[in-house]
DNA sequence: TCACAAACTATGTGATCACAAGCGCCATAT
DNA sequence: ATATGGCGCTTGTGATCACATAGTTTGTGA
């Protein structure tokens, strides 16, 4: 755990600017990234996995010896996480993780209730039968015993829970729920180990429901899960 | 309107980078202000006044030569309401103010209804009776007849609504909903003139409720209000 | 006359520099 | 010994510069 966040990371090499590319067709070459879209990826990463602690604050200076380039392409990925509420600008111009405050926990789980549940009961109807196996599978894997171990069992839990959102075809909502998860993402980490009976009744019921393309069952499959996640959550917050 | 957007504004006189403020205990001086905040908020305001047409491009460059400071501001403020999903970024990374889609307007719709509905449930058993008169007063100030006419009758819309989230006590709701009015901002100018039997209706049985302290009266009553707003907008959109 | 290429322009990205404000540390005076 | 003032380091903000790419225009050849 980072706490006066002196991210360790690979120092680039040299520096490239953007890639000259002389030796052309040598990659899929897709899309050229930013660096600042780049060092925005890493910190996002970083907060989802739990590598940076609440309350640590991050200079710009630092974090930017650390990838190795300039200020400037930290700035904006610094700026882009505080815009989303990821990260907060203190009265010294300095950035921080804020500490999620027990209100503030239960306000962010009202409203994911609130939109998530709106996004379960838009996709039940919409969803076809390709995407509820695929769905189906990363349950699965989710359910075998070992898994809850491992680190990527909250990365499988999410792309179940995103799976199913993207379908609603309702993208502004899917940007939303993304941007609340990342808010509260520290503390999905609490979740490890304990929650498996409960996610896994409500995944189940969820799968039966979208079988049936019942978007009400959907609604309400969602909402326990969101709720009963964040009573574990909740009780370990307050120790 | 404004559709190269070349937003003509006054250049600063000199460049005082920051008020160097030698002259000491002059004004309320409790926060400096950035020059990339500042940016930010004007364009906020002339998006939520309509003065900047969908679909229109703007250039860094250009809209540093209007403020008469360096691109590097502007750059913070342009991807700011990137962030916020106001503006969008082209492939050729260059900034518009995108084109709401009938879906898209219907999609957001929804998830205002859901939120806003929220608020207002959560604010009915908090307000207290001045503000609950204060809304009044907006309200009335809204139904005055030539009010309709003057451009601040948005103004006061919004004052009316965002009085009642914020007694909600649910900052990050607020936050959310903030963002969902600046993306649907350049539609609101088509509210003007016709709307008015409806928001008249739905305000005063809204602060019926709110004296009862009746939350899904409230609820309601702001849905409607939503969505009888949106019914009309979406007739214009169409032609 | 039209097509294609080369040059020029416009524009976004990133590095570097300059400056001011915040913060800590140490020395000195009471 | 403690409080206070000054000095220097840290850090965020903004300007300027350098570079690469996309788009446009112009010139040349078929």
């Amino acid at each position: 755990m980072i706490t006066k966040t002196n991210l360790r990371v690979v120092p680039r090499p040299v520096k490239p600017l953007r890639s000259a590319d002389t030796g052309a067709l040598d990659v899929p070459k897709l899309q050229r990234n930013t660096l600042n879209e780049e060092v925005y990826e890493q910190l996002k990463q970083a907060l989802m996995a739990g590598q940076i602690a609440p309350g640590s604050s991050m200079t710009i200076r630092s974090l930017s010896a650390s990838f190795g380039i300039s200020p400037m392409p930290v700035r904006e990925a610094l700026r882009h996480l505080v815009a989303e509420h990821v990260l907060e600008l203190l009265p010294n111009r300095s950035v921080t993780l804020p500490v999620i405050t027990v209100s503030r926990f239960h306000e962010i789980t009202r409203i994911r209730t609130s939109l998530e549940g709106l996004a379960a009961e838009e996709a039940a109807p919409k969803i076809d039968a390709g995407d509820i196996r695929r769905m189906a599978q990363i349950n699965e894997k989710m359910e075998s015993s070992d898994a809850m171990q491992r680190p990527d069992f909250l990365a499988a839990n999410r792309e179940f829970h995103f799976l199913l959102y993207q379908t609603s075809g309702m993208p502004t909502l899917v940007k939303i729920i993304e941007s609340l998860w990342l808010q509260i993402g520290p503390l999905l980490t609490l979740l490890r180990g304990e929650y498996k009976p409960g996610i896994q009744r409500h995944h189940r019921i969820l799968l039966e429901a979208l079988r049936k393309r019942d978007a009400l069952k959907a609604r309400e499959a969602v909402e326990n899960d969101i709720k009963d996640a964040a009573k574990i959550i909740a009780l370990s917050l307050n120790e």
